[in-house]
DNA sequence: ATAAATAGGACTAAAAAGGTCGTATATATA
DNA sequence: TATATATACGACCTTTTTAGTCCTATTTAT
């Protein structure tokens, strides 16, 4: 229920290891999906939306590859959440993931400005976590 | 991705309402599904959930429902969770929910100590909210 | 006896997550 | 310039999870 998605997740790892590589150096998707073990076209796409929110630089062609398009530290968990499901889905309820009133209940909930206060703290420790703590 | 599911989010406004009561007066699910136009059998099973785990209690029969078993503030929100969703489901990583290797990346994977401190973070913000706080 | 309430399993429907496939495009280098 | 190797990306399918419904049993005040 509160489970990060496995891309999430292979997003991670993937970041954790094109940041621990030696300078310069691209590391391409099949590397990573061989040695961690994920599904190649699964992560492929998650590199692929990284690179779309310029998490990630590609290089293409043969000898391409990825490298981090910023430094460890500056590229926050909640960033790489964002990039790979969307700002939606980092928060704790419907109502404040989708724009208007997405719930059905939403004129007699009496339980959003309460679990609001809980939102502010989840979002505060997943922008303050970054790519360098977990290297 | 984080967000709370519909039982969760029935059983606080459930509890709310239950621990706004006036002393002693039984609570019962048709009057909650009501109020809140919430599904009357899925918000019954709920509260049967939170009746089996000794968070509220109940009385069958006519003039029957639903009391608190304990005060607001001695019930967290991660009793809540546990109760309604099972243990499991308040952890980020599947290899924090079941018990072994349930995830087949687990050897290789780089992530899930890191991941852990954050856990903590998040388990501690969810054993320090009580029902009181959302009252 | 009856009506109003909880208890709870079985089932179905809908949504989200996970994973695959096919094709296009870019590019180093032989 | 042909080729092999890489990213880009949409369409599709399968599995899992969540949401919701239905039916029947049991309890109990009146
Ligand atoms: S309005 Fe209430 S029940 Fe609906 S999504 Fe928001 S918090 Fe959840
Ligand atoms: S082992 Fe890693 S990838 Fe698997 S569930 Fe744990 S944290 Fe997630």
């Amino acid at each position: 229920m509160l489970h990060l998605s496995k891309k999430i997740e292979y997003g991670l790892i993937a970041l954790r290891h094109i940041a621990s590589e030696v300078n310069g150096c691209v590391v391409t998707a099949k590397e990573i999906s061989d040695k961690y073990h994920i599904s190649y076209e699964l992560l492929a796409k998650v590199l692929q939306k990284l690179t779309r929110e310029g998490i990630i630089i590609s290089y293409q062609g043969v000898k391409g590859g990825y490298i981090l398009a910023r430094k460890p530290d500056q590229i926050k968990l909640s960033d790489v959440i964002y990039a790979i499901e969307g700002k939606s889905n980092i928060s704790l309820m419907n109502c404040e993931a989708e724009k208007p009133e997405m719930c059905n209940i939403f004129s007699t909930c009496t339980i959003k400005y309460p679990l609001a206060k809980i939102q502010d703290i989840i979002n505060n420790v997943f922008n303050d976590v970054t790519i360098s703590e977990i290297v």
